[in-house]
DNA sequence: CTGAAAGCGCTAACAG
DNA sequence: CTGTTAGCGCTTTCAG
């Protein structure tokens, strides 16, 4: 339930100061004895403004409580000041905490932050078809672990709309990301360490391989792992957890209830890796010692229970996105920079050495 | 990590249909050989609209893929059809599902949806100082879990801004909570009827207790069903764990590192009753054999670990608190009314009949 | 450096 | 029932 967690005992609130109400450019101008124009400029910080002016300005948009009506500013230069967040859901862990990374940057920056989600591939296609519908609710988009295929990439690097994404890395847009592939070795290498050699993986059916495959880059820095040292990843002993924790907890029972059970479980997600564990439990299996299991993301309950994890900053993926928008946004052209985001193996006690 | 949850296998994609370009009233106006004002009475709805010239309207609007430009709109209406929803934060589970359910008919009802987070009570008092300001961004505000003193709700009330609580109830706008003293003795009454009697509580500093204080009626509600055998609650027995599941453990820590443990132990939220359950694992007990544990929410993660919990439809009451919104915004002047939610005791595998 | 004036695209009286 | 005419509040030429 948690609605509190961020209570930090705070100062004593400033007893409720009044509402005050916002005034418009023209009683500003009238108040600094200039024209309306004159204190759009002063105000926007542009050039061609005696200093006195501006001072003069500011003061009197101070003392009125002046911003600019957004309606109006928008509908005049076309910005909406306001960004938009396209996820599959919110409410799971990974989501929500993206979201909150570009949220706290958006409000830090004076940009709205609009979520929508997408959950399946059809309406992700729809959100991109109505980009134009979009672009006057929106500056930019940042989708999250949103597949999209070149056509839509260049129908979108072709509009106005500023774009971001998180997870695929598009050769237009800037973006951010983990290494995958990596996150995958060094969740098997550790594995391999201990002495595991036969690794279980839970993971997840791309949705679109050919554009944007997260399971199978980590599955593929497990077969990495497993190739140097002559070894191979069994693909029976690879299993659907869908990213959630049931569907991990029936992965892992499907797995342990093998003839020829693995010794380790890799869960491509902590979620799931929480379902491994409850199945262990459930059936007698004592972990690390009968089986090994390692996530990725570290969420809040994997110190908690001790699981072993890649950890993943996954709020700044989305700070570092939204800030990549608004710099976009605010002119200054940077390269399509591509943020390679950090995941580090965080061992605890869920891993051991194999049995014999 | 979670990025699929909802991935059902969909229909196969639309290929990508090319972005549309939107037009503009008068063009519409122009090919149905009518007036812009015409073109507007005619596509909102109003009434005085020959049906013949309606329908003319209509088809030229389809056919130059016509839509009300939103800033225009705006300026000219002051509606923005953006609601925002302001959370203390928003990745924990209970208020990212709330913020699910609030997207949802948001989406559905073409409302745009802005997420505020306001972790602290200082930052909330600036979220209704600036509310003359909020208004030009939205039509209304969802608060969840928010405490908004009198004087604050008085301000609010005053504006044009609409306003839904979810959590607090007032009598000046409509709300969604749960009777939260009757979550407390649904979990209590579990408890003595399974013969426990020395119950621990993990709860949590209310921040603000005079106006809305969540923890404190749920104690109520345990107070309350012990009181009916004659007990009562042991105030030693009482720690706070705010809301985390990190604060659930050292909770639980301390209450069964005492000389005399508490039997049963309700947490007043399930990410708290994992920490709770960690804690009773690391310390060598056996839940129920030597502690029962109940939550609150019915996380995902409770089936699967089998927590005996009191349920909340949380993501419902996002969605029913957006859906009294924008009934309201769309003129039907209803009651304030204020939807009591319902909660139930979902008994599974953590509690069981004390020892002796 | 500053002001006047023309929009941005839509809605809302007000006539007719 | 429909068209005309003002705005909504800001930005942006274009003169000066």
């Amino acid at each position: 339930m948690n609605y509190r967690d961020a209570v930090t005992p705070t100062t004593k609130a400033p007893a409720s100061s009044p509402i005050v109400e916002r005034s418009t450019i023209e009683q500003v101008a009238t108040a600094a004895g200039v024209s309306v124009a004159t204190v759009s400029r002063a105000l926007r910080g542009l050039p061609n403004v005696a200093a006195s002016t501006r001072t003069k300005v500011e003061r009197a948009a101070r003392e009125l409580n002046y911003r600019a009506n957004p309606a109006a500013a928008r509908l005049a230069t076309g910005r909406s000041h306001t960004i938009a967040i396209v996820v599959p859901l919110i409410n799971s862990w990974y989501f929500s905490n993206v979201v909150a990374g570009a949220e706290a940057v958006c409000t830090e920056e004076g940009y709205d932050l609009l979520v929508l989600t997408a959950p399946n591939a059809e309406l992700r296609h729809e959100v991109v078809a109505t980009a134009a519908e979009l672009e006057r609710h929106t500056d930019g988009m940042i989708f999250v672990e949103v597949a999209l295929p070149p056509r839509e990439l260049e129908q979108l690097g072709r509009r106005r709309l500023a774009v971001a994404t998180i997870g695929q890395q598009t050769d237009t847009f800037p973006s951010v990301h983990v290494d995958n592939v990596r996150v995958g070795s060094l969740a098997a290498q550790h594995l391999l360490d201990l002495g595991h050699r036969r690794i279980g993986v839970i993971g997840a059916q791309a949705e679109e391989p050919s554009f944007f495959d997260v399971p199978g880059q980590r599955i593929a820095g497990v077969g990495l792992a497993l190739g140097q040292i002559g070894g191979d990843l069994e693909p029976a002993l690879v299993v659907d957890g869908q990213f959630t924790i049931e569907g991990g907890y029936e992965a892992a029972s499907r797995l342990l209830s093998r003839p020829d059970p693995p010794s380790a479980i890799f869960a491509l997600s902590d979620e799931m890796a929480f379902g491994a564990l409850a199945a262990a439990r459930d059936m007698g299996l004592n972990v690390p010692g009968d089986v090994s299991v390692v996530g990725v993301d570290d969420h809040e309950l994997s110190s908690v229970v001790g699981l072993t994890t890649v950890r993943q900053h996954v709020a700044e993926h989305g700070a570092v996105a939204a800030r990549a928008l608004v710099r976009r946004l605010r002119g200054q052209r940077t390269a399509p920079g591509h943020h390679v985001s950090t995941a580090e193996l965080v061992v605890r006690s869920t891993t051991g050495p194999p049995k014999l």
